[in-house]
DNA sequence: CGCTTAGTTGAGTTCGTTCAACGACTGTGG
DNA sequence: CCACAGTCGTTGAACGAACTCAACTAAGCG
């Protein structure tokens, strides 16, 4: 249980936005190809970029956001917090996630977002929204398929803090990560997770002193290592295994 | 099998599909009205209606299912088991909801659905889930709007599990069915909750023997009492306040 | 150098689990 | 009609997983 720091994303310049049609993120394989038209409407449906320090808020719960955004670099984690300070990390938001769609098509948003690292994010603002599903119905349909991607992970979580023990449900979140991570660093063999044991905990809906000693148990084991932010697995068919883990990332996807 | 039934699972077994524009749900104060134009596209998209008994899969996890389904009436559940037999149920379905979007968004389901009452569901054929998109965008949205509501379900569902006691998630699942329910049957003061408590204790991520336990003295405390079916509690807000409940459904919501 | 943050470990406690048994009720076949 | 099996709820006892408390190391930084 920590309790979130309560700065403000105040200070952040819309900077050097780079034009979709050469975003580095989406020339990816993990990504599906878009039309030049597509990709000329995203252009102006993209307002700028805004860059946050590791720790800032992206999302606050209560506070209207009138923006969505999508991860440009960097790692972010959505969560939630009960009025003692208990804190959940509800999921993890890597490079080409959508953040913000609930706080954008509901009301206001339930959840916050803090940024784990340095991120850069890619500007929407919540009012021409509208404008996708009037003119771009494939990119709607993006959009839905985005939401239905993360409540899948959000089924997957769940299944794990409601029945997973503590070191399954460890093994599992570990092999999640390493998928996705994968999937955005093609060749790159090293994987690294830039977490505290206390946001691994957070996640997992366990105690940091648990935690910990599960982790170093999975390690005596022979199953994974992280030491030093590297992710280290002699085998991770046999690690997935131990996970029960059962799902795959669809091959490509979308990306606003 | 005597089941509780609540306002809505009493309607004509002799009609076979109902027409949108004379749906009973609809005409619910919880849902927003509709053009005549929406309802007539909605009805050609509807492609008949099913009606399933309690225990019945609606869903399964792995079989690819070519359709989404409005549940008309009766309950269901979304849920997820692991090999061993451990199962998590990831949230309920009641009247009005959108069920098997991920199915048909994404490739196949990751999930199963069970009727847990006998139900009534309206059938709509994934194929035609794209016309929505390219004809009726305000309908798009409201696919996403839906989405967006079961993932902040999930959220709350997520940190209950994950950070609440036993008794604190039990009383918080209590109020967010009471809640749920009580938008669907306007003016009538029971609950019905036709659920067993293995059922429940799968939902709260307890074992069995807990969940009857945390429930007794939930009771004996005088939070809430749930016998025969029926829910009963004297002071509603002294419940939410203790189970630390937060968010509220807005008022109204789309149907398909 | 002291101050802070992250990780590690042991000891004792609490919460939730498993095992086991029993009562109330329902449906079924003899 | 009763005997029987099956489901659901209830409770006690014993156990184990995960928690809290507390102390200590190592690294980074003014």
């Amino acid at each position: 249980m920590t309790r979130p720091r309560t700065n403000l994303a105040r200070h952040s310049h819309a900077s050097s936005a780079v034009p979709c049609r050469v975003c580095p993120l989406r020339q990816l394989p993990c990504f599906r190809p878009f039309t030049a038209e597509e990709l000329t409407f995203v252009e102006q449906f993209k307002q700028g970029e805004k860059r946050l320090k590791a720790g800032m808020q992206i999302l606050e719960e209560g506070q209207p956001s009138s923006n969505a955004y999508t991860l440009l670099s960097g790692w972010a984690f959505r969560y939630k917090t009960l009025p003692d300070g208990r804190r959940q990390i509800l999921n993890f938001v890597l490079p080409g996630d959508l953040l913000g769609l609930q706080a954008a098509v509901l009301a206001d948003p339930e959840h916050s977002a803090e940024a784990l690292t340095d991120v850069t994010l890619c500007v929407f603002p919540r009012a021409k929204l509208w404008d996708i599903y009037n003119n771009y119905p494939g990119l709607a349909f993006d959009v839905t398929w985005l939401a239905a991607r993360e409540e899948r992970f959000l089924d997957e979580h769940l299944l794990s803090i409601g029945r997973r023990s503590a070191a399954e449900r460890s093994a599992y979140l570990l092999v999640h990560l390493h998928q996705r991570i994968a999937s955005l660093t093609p060749g790159s063999d090293v994987t690294a997770l830039p977490l505290t044991q206390q946001q691994l905990a957070d996640a997992l809906g366990l105690s940091l002193v648990h935690t910990n000693k599960t982790l170093r148990r999975l390690d005596r084991a022979g199953l994974v290592r992280w030491r030093d932010g590297l992710l280290h697995c002699p085998d991770w068919p046999a690690l997935a295994d131990f996970a029960k883990f059962e799902a795959g990332d669809p091959a490509t996807r979308p990306i606003l």
